[in-house]
RNA sequence: CGGGGUGUAGCGCAGCCUGGUUAGCGCACCUGGUUUGGGACCAGGGGGUCGAAGGUUCAAAUCCUUUCACCCCGACCA
């Protein structure tokens, strides 16, 4: 291909609304242009270097035994009625209608849609497991894209979806594309993490991200600096801290504490550290169908709420902030509320200090941090205004429901090997799940197994950003300068690069070096531009191929020189060694 | 969705507050010439419903109203 020829639109300005290198970079080398807001065009480079990335995801997948289909992009809304989703999954579907008025909504994820595939053409136990992925346009009228192809409103993902008799060998499966996965992300050249992740209301350990290392990722992930445990901040575990001090000694007592309710104020008040102090979270807990309850949760004065571990604990949708006008409302005291009366006690050991009434509160639903299992010499909030408890023994709560609501902070242990976790920021590029019969059973898709018993499919789910994939390559392998492209995804591996065109000798040799590339089987680009030599060697560095082989003064020697976009060394070789080194580097 | 901001040539911007001839600048683009190892120079040239609609006025890019789009912070993100 000549550059020439090609519809490479690069810029000397950046956009003014680009923050991130890979959104300055992807616009200003000429690879997309924004339509609308999260809506992209792919030009000619834009498009080369998103079908190479493509077409390693099929060839992985294909040899690990997946096969693709494509469904559609526009899916009937019955389907999502269906599954209870056309109303749940909310403004981020678009929804609309044709001329016959009939209901449908552009795909956000297929999983109605291929479960309904399967639920078609699978009967029988003989036909699983079986494996279906699609690379398809995705839509999810996202309320803030931003980022460029970071985060869009239409993208492109790879999804697929494995079907299973049982448990056990969706887990198989699900193992499998963790390797699969692997091998897909390495062969981009990514530095990249499999953290545990969220599994929303399923719960368990079946969800897995791939994040690609990079300061400007959207979620934080806490990784080990002894060991391989990596795991999204919403779905972080650590080992048991150990206190920071001895308790303090205090028999069980009420205390008078006039407006003292922040942690850091009671926490001096009492020369203690937080570590003892019982915190208060209020939240709004939404749920389907428009209910929603008041929840308290409550943990250490040292930790804070999770908010996705939290909303996992009830079942809740969303957390929303309540209003202390609402906390009155249900009978509580904002500020100084605690668990001891609120969460009933039926089994309070001989000697428990003796708290007044349980108060009159209703409609509040409260959960307990793990942290505070047995908690001993607590100081909590007495649910009476200006009042907190000290000496509190929260054994007395032991029947009360507990759950890990605390986030995991830096310095914290390991839950493995005990060793320091730290953040770190990263881009999910991919997401694997076990789902188990989440959306088989509500779909009513079964399966007869030996015994002739219809069973529903055991399924697994595997996502993987495409299009996004394109800016965490850029996102991780860049310079002041501009792109740097791996030679597995580059838009070309190598570009030629006539420094005069109008110089006879130079122009030949470089459609000489061009073809003997060409036959070795090197993805090459010809810059035959009439342009300066310092204008071309801009573009080289702004779009980032691998390598340019620079046909310029010194030609005359017989020699011409090889450039590495990664480390902007150069050689001069003869056009023989630097077609035979090109070949060789992209391999 | 809450808060803030911006819409003027393909891109980046000035002009608006304080209304007044043909709306300007840089880059890009076209023609000719000189250049040719780090985003060249000279000369000439093309390109604009000033986001849209309505209003005020003798007169609107400029003032008012409505509306649309885009961006930023936050909330949200299978």
């Amino acid at each position: 291909m000549r550059f020439s020829k090609m519809l490479i639109p690069t810029l000397k300005e950046a956009p003014k609304d680009a923050v991130l290198p890979s959104h300055i970079f992807l616009v200003r080398g000429g690879f997309i242009y924004q339509v609308a807001s999260g809506v992209y065009d792919f030009l000619p480079l834009g498009k080369r270097v998103l079908d190479k990335v493509r077409a390693i995801v099929k060839e992985e997948l294909d040899r690990a035994g997946c096969q693709e289909v494509q469904l559609g992009f526009v899916t009937p809304a019955q389907l999502w009625r269906k599954s209870g989703r056309y109303e749940k999954y909310g403004a981020e579907l678009l929804r609309f209608k044709d001329r016959k008025e009939n209901e449908f909504v552009l795909g956000p994820t297929h999983e109605e849609m291929m479960v309904e595939l399967a639920k078609q053409f699978v009967n029988s136990y003989k036909q699983l497991p079986l494996n279906l992925y699609q690379i398809n346009l995705k839509f999810r009228d996202e309320a803030r894209p931003r980022f460029g192809l970071m985060r869009g409103r239409e993208f492109l993902m790879k999804d697929g979806y494995s079907f299973h008799a049982d448990e056990e060998d969706m887990v198989r499966e699900f193992n499998h594309m963790e390797t699969t996965y692997r091998r897909i992300f390495e062969r981009m050249g990514l530095d990249f993490r499999v953290v545990e992740a969220d599994s929303g209301a399923i719960g368990g350990e079946g969800s897995k991200e791939f994040m690609v290392l990079a300061d400007s990722g959207e979620d934080t992930i806490v990784v080990c600096e002894g060991c391989d445990y990596a795991a999204n901040i919403e779905a972080a575990k650590r080992a048991e801290p150990t206190p920071p001090e001895e308790a303090p000694e205090a028999d069980p007592n009420r205390f008078h504490t006039p407006g003292i309710s922040a942690i850091e104020d009671l926490a001096t008040f009492f020369f203690v550290d937080p570590w003892f102090l019982v915190k208060t979270v209020a939240k709004r807990a939404l749920y389907d169908e428009g209910k929603s309850e008041i929840v308290l949760f409550f943990l250490r004065g040292s930790d804070t709420l999770q908010e996705v571990k939290a909303a996992n604990a009830v079942g809740a949708n969303e957390l929303v902030d309540v209003s202390e006008e609402e906390l009155v409302a249900a009978g509580l005291v904002p500020g100084f509320m605690g668990p001891v009366e609120l969460v009933r006690n039926v089994n309070a050991p001989e000697g428990a200090p003796v708290y007044k009434e349980e108060a009159a509160v209703h409609g509040v639903t409260m959960v307990l941090d793990e942290g505070l299992r047995g908690a001993q010499k607590m100081i909590c909030g007495a649910n009476e205004k200006d009042y907190h408890y000290v000496g509190v023994n929260l054994a007395v709560l032991n029947d009360a429901r507990f759950a890990d609501l605390a986030q995991v902070q830096e310095g914290d242990a390991c839950p493995r090997c005990g060793a320091k976790l730290r953040y770190t920021k990263g881009i999910e590029v991919g997401h694997i799940f076990q789902l188990g019969t989440r959306y088989s059973e509500p779909l009513e898709a079964t399966f007869l197994d030996q015994n002739g018993k219809a069973r529903p499919f055991v399924m697994g789910t595997y996502g993987i950003g495409v299009s996004r994939l394109l800016a965490a390559v850029v996102e991780q392998n860049h310079d002041e300068k501009g792109a740097i492209w791996p030679a597995s995804v580059a838009p070309f591996e190598a570009v030629v690069v006539v420094g005069n065109v109008k110089d006879e000798a130079q122009r030949e040799a470089g459609e000489k070096i061009y073809e003997a590339l060409r036959q070795k089987g090197v993805d090459v680009l010809l810059d035959d531009r009439p342009e300066r030599f310092g204008f071309k060697m801009k573009d080289f560095e702004l779009i980032g191929f691998p390598y340019a082989v620079v046909v310029g003064k010194k030609l005359s020697e017989g020699k011409v020189e090889l450039v590495c976009r990664k480390s902007l060394a150069r050689e001069d070789l003869s056009l023989e060694e630097a077609v035979a080194k090109v070949a060789e580097s992209v391999r």
